[in-house]
RNA sequence: GCCGCGAUGGUGGAAUCGGUAGACACGAAGGACUUAAAAUCCUUUGGCCCGAAACGGCUGUGUGGGUUCAAGUCCCACUCGCGGUACCA
């Protein structure tokens, strides 16, 4: 019987939905294994090939660990908020929740076909308020607490203010406005004036992950500095917890790699410079504590509360200018236009080590967030320092012998100190560690940690997002009461902002809190005494992605984010899919949130993601036809690619991208170009022999022959532009689910990027036809030692690749024990039907059937997953003994039709490795004819 | 600049602990079946050389060195490509 896909995977997803097949329970006795996907936000253009990658590898790997006993939970959500719907909104009118519905239920049918076994009754989605419920709870709770730095954690805010009323006498006397304005300085959610990222395009600001080069990463719109009144998240207090997590959890290299460097600690010396005629002095922070004797400058950033202080008069104007240009600078001008640039604030500093007295500028190449935001400059050892120093024409020290610094500065941190008093004749490492110990005991300074990450910017000035619990009263904020959670997103008539420029919440009609009567009631009736008006802002899309994890757990629980018992059941996500485009971003969120849950008692492990694994991405190989647009050309005239580069064409055609579903291995479907677009109607060909009629006389019948129009092709992004978008539904149609799960494992390792070519499916789906017919008729034969042999194989090497996440040669694998058996004509069901169940995990429709096929009951899903036995492994050798020198001994281990004495000469006469084994004794020596495979001591 | 990853036939890639490099698939060439095509099946397929033939010889994993009986794999130096990140003191 032919393999029938579409109905075979039709009947077997009824089957399984029917059963209920997928439904997990927080309730059993087998070991719990949690396999995550990073869930998708739903854009409009729906799924392409390259989304299931990592969603069939974990499905894989699911499919395995249930075949081995364990209770797997397997979800999929969706983050729905996002800005793609409500650009949409905005210009259309729409509610982003009626696209982002229909979006999610245009993937949810892309995703039911290709056969995940996702617990869809868990399924979440961000904008859900029974979900955000929880997102607005945990903001409370971080409004709620503050990072007690002694302890490494958080704790409740009224322990400090506990801690207030004891140890500060004035604590008392403050106002509860005041009150209010100490307490924002501790609190894990607060509100402050920073510097942020405006995107003005979009109308919001943007965390500094959603920035690159000076452009938003969703649009690509500049984006500009200014300081506003901002939510933010103190996730650099837990920098420190961050980094060190890191060395507990089993992600690659790479990645944590990435992160450290984006939480990027570095140890290094605050210290202390007086200023000349002033009595306090600044603070700079430093990793070069051994250059003090180089520095001939001090810079601060334009930003720094120390301008004020140490501008002087006659360089008031000068620095005022200075800084209005610094303002009016966009980040992507700064970064594209690196000159330096800087003023003299007038003010001089003691360099505490040589008393000189040195000039103290203000430059932009200085940053406000890092350290201090003030630096001493050691032009000779530092490049940034030295172009500086070159510009202003200031004097350069060189600190270490046969330092060069004529030309450039010498950064490395090595050589032997000179010119620095009591370090010279040290190398430099033990030199900062000597200048360490001296600052320390001198009290001009201490030894502290540095990290580059910042707090996380929170407010979004955006409709679709979850609106915060927060409403003001006298100035400051105050949170709704729990129970009175979720506050839903109101309704407006206007997705933009309002005229005065507050966020698009500014047009909602039913928004300020009666704080009396714990209600949401019409903004007309604030009077700031009982009424008061809700916070405008929404938060930013890594809120709702922060810990949805969690929420799969228990995804009904009414009175909790997480149950205790769901919690303590499922612990951790064991195992978690996704692109490591999300590092810095997602990635360290959610560590900073569930180490805040951890801290509350919420959760039992402080790290969210036991293992991690980046599936790379499947970028787009679009086709090319070549127009001819040589001499007499008419436009009309296409070349295949195999004779662009001929003389007669070379450099007279134009590559046109060709849409990739009308091409088959290379060769354009011609009936189908001219269909395309109206242009192409009447398109002509030379064809890849040369010719350009497109029927060859038929020496038997004279019957149309169709001629082949070569394609060129390359790897580009995958997007609609490039005419290259290959959707999954398309391939399901044409070859099966399974045929295209396969081939998405078979493309390469799962780690690595590689464009997606339809050209090898074929064979993928021809093992799947050519297996199917083995299951025509099932015997109840005994198996040969042979059929054993590649059954037992195949057995070790799926089971190993599966494990080790290397489903790509698991494919070769299947193919090559299908061969053998099609060779051996082996129709028996004590192969077969292992066969079936170790295939079940990558092609689970056809594993069903064959299962069946086989007379099993139930369903293969669930059948156990087979045991290797090594006894059916063994090759046929043979042993002999073997006199070598006269005196050593040792076995020679060969296949057993190769003659004794071939092999002896072979081992005898191989020079390099006689002179090896004389005086030696192996256990074993393993050799084929022509060669010596292993060598065993 | 810094950090990370990678480079193997015409193509995608395999070689899992240092032990027969090129599995498997695609493509290509030839053949069988067919009026013809599709489908299916069989053979060949890294390069070079010898030969009537061989389970024949040489060469071969980006480049140059090294370690080892043995290197795609380990070490050193370099070239190119990809990804991340950047006035982070």
């Amino acid at each position: 019987m032919e393999y029938n896909f579409s109905e075979i995977e039709q009947q077997w997803q009824q089957a399984w939905e029917k059963a209920n097949a997928y439904a997990v329970s927080n309730e059993s006795q087998k070991p719990h294994y949690y396999v995550l996907d990073m869930f998708p936000y739903p854009s409009g253009a729906g799924l392409h090939v390259g989304h299931p990658l990592g969603y069939i590898a974990s499905d894989i790997y699911s499919r395995y660990k249930r075949q081995c006993g364990f209770n797997v939970l397997h979800p999929m959500g969706f983050d729905a908020y996002g800005l793609p719907a409500e650009q949409y909104a905005i210009q259309t009118g729409q509610h982003p929740e009626v696209t982002t519905n229909e979006n999610i239920k245009r993937y949810i049918s892309q995703l039911r076909k290709i056969g995940f076994c996702y617990d869809w009754s868990r399924e979440v989605k961000t904008c859900d308020p029974k979900f955000y419920h929880w997102t607005q709870w945990a903001f409370i709770q971080m409004f709620n607490h503050y990072y007690d730095t002694v302890a490494q954690k958080a704790k409740p805010i009224s322990e400090l203010v506990a801690r207030f009323e004891q140890e500060d006498p004035h604590w008392a006397s403050l106002s509860e406005h005041d009150k209010q304005v100490r307490l924002m300085n501790y609190r894990i959610a607060y509100l402050a004036d920073t510097k942020v990222n405006w995107c003005p395009e979009l109308g919001t600001v943007l965390a500094n992950d959603e920035v690159s080069e000076g452009l938003s990463v969703r649009g690509g719109f500049p984006v500009e500095q200014r300081v506003m009144r901002q939510w933010c998240l103190r996730v650099s207090a837990y920098a420190p917890r961050l980094l060190e997590g890191l060395d507990r959890i089993d992600w690659t290299e790479s990645l944590k790699e990435t992160q450290r460097n984006w939480i990027g600690r570095s140890e290094g010396a605050e210290m202390q410079f007086d200023i000349k005629g002033q009595n306090s002095p600044i603070t700079i922070f430093t990793t070069r504590a051994d250059t003090v004797f180089g520095v001939t400058f001090m810079v601060l950033a334009p930003e720094s509360e120390y301008v004020e202080r140490l501008t002087t008069d006659e360089q008031r104007a000068a620095v005022d200018e200075y800084l209005a240009w610094v303002k009016h600078r966009t980040e992507r001008e700064r970064i594209a236009d690196r000159k330096v640039t800087g003023v003299f604030s007038g003010s001089y500093a003691i360099n505490p080590l040589t008393n000189a007295e040195i000039p103290i500028y203000i430059s932009d190449y200085v940053l406000a967030g890092y350290g201090t935001g003030a630096i001493m400059a050691v032009p000779a050892h530092d490049s940034r320092d030295y172009a500086f120093a070159k510009h202003f024409n200031l004097p350069v020290v060189p600190l270490i012998e046969g330092a060069d610094v004529s030309e450039q500065s010498f950064d490395a941190k090595e050589g032997i100190m000179m010119n620095s008093g009591f370090l010279n004749g040290l190398e430099v490492k033990d030199a900062i560690a000597k200048m360490k110990e001296y600052i320390t005991n001198t009290g001009i300074g201490r030894v502290t940690i540095n990290y580059r990450l910042r707090d996380a910017i929170f407010s979004r000035q955006r409709y679709w997002g979850e609106p915060f619990p927060i409403y003001y009263k006298d100035g400051m904020p105050y949170t709704l009461p729990e129970d009175c959670l979720p506050l839903q997103l109101p309704e407006v008539k206007e997705y933009k902002p309002t005229v005065t420029g507050e966020p698009p919440l500014g047009h909602a009609q039913l928004w300020a809190w009666d704080e009396a009567n714990r209600k949401i009631v019409d903004k007309k009736l604030i009077d700031n005494r009982s009424v008061f008006p809700l916070e405008l802002c929404t938060m930013p899309g890594f809120a709702g992605s922060s810990a949805y994890y969690l929420r799969y757990m228990d995804p009904h629980n009414g009175e909790a984010l997480v149950g205790r018992q769901a919690n303590d059941y499922w612990q951790q996500v064991d195992l978690y899919l996704g692109g490591s485009e999300h590092a810095t971003g997602h990635l360290i969120y959610s560590r900073f949130w569930n180490k805040f849950l951890f801290d509350l008692g919420i959760v039992c492990k402080d790290e969210p993601f036991r293992k991690l694994i980046n599936q790379g991405m499947i970028q787009g190989r679009s086709n090319f036809v070549y127009r001819y647009i040589g001499e007499g050309a008419t436009g009309n005239l296409y070349i295949s690619y195999n004779l662009i580069n001929n003389p007669e064409y070379k450099d007279k055609v134009q590559p046109i991208h060709v849409n990739v579903n009308i091409v088959h291995n290379d060769v354009l479907d011609i009936d189908a170009f001219r269909a395309w677009m109206p242009e192409y109607k009447n398109a002509q060909f030379v064809f890849a022999d040369g010719s350009s009629s497109e029927v060859e006389d038929n020496p038997y019948m004279g019957a149309a022959m169709p001629k082949m129009y070569m394609c060129g092709w390359a790897v580009e992004k995958m997007s609609k532009s490039m005419f290259n978008v290959v959707n999954p539904d398309d391939v399901i149609a044409k070859y099966g689910a399974d045929t295209l799960r396969l081939y998405e494992m078979f493309l390469g390792p799962l780690e690595m990027s590689k464009p997606w070519d339809t050209n090898g499916i074929d064979g993928v789906h021809r093992f799947l036809k050519k297996a199917w017919n083995m299951y025509e008729q099932i015997s109840d034969a005994e198996p040969t030692p042979d059929e054993l042999r590649s059954l037992h194989k195949l057995i070790k090497k799926v089971t190993w690749d599966i494990e080790n996440f290397s489903f790509n040669t698991s494919i070769p694998a299947f193919m090559i024990a299908q061969n053998e058996l099609y060779a051996l004509k082996c129709n028996k069901r004590a192969i077969l039907e292992p066969f079936a169940v170790l295939l079940a995990p990558y092609a689970p429709h056809i594993a069903e059937a064959m299962y069946h096929r086989c007379g099993c009951e139930g369903f293969v899903i669930d059948a156990a997953w087979p045991e290797c036995n090594e006894a059916y492994l063994a090759e046929d050798t043979q042993k002999y003994p073997v006199q070598f020198n006269g005196k050593v001994r040792f076995t020679l281990e060969c296949a057993k039709d190769t003659p004794k004495d071939e092999v002896e000469k072979l081992v005898l006469n191989h020079e390099d490795t006689a002179r090896y084994l004389a005086g030696k004794t192996p256990k074993k020596v393993i050799v084929v004819p022509g060669r010596i495979v292993n060598i065993v001591m």
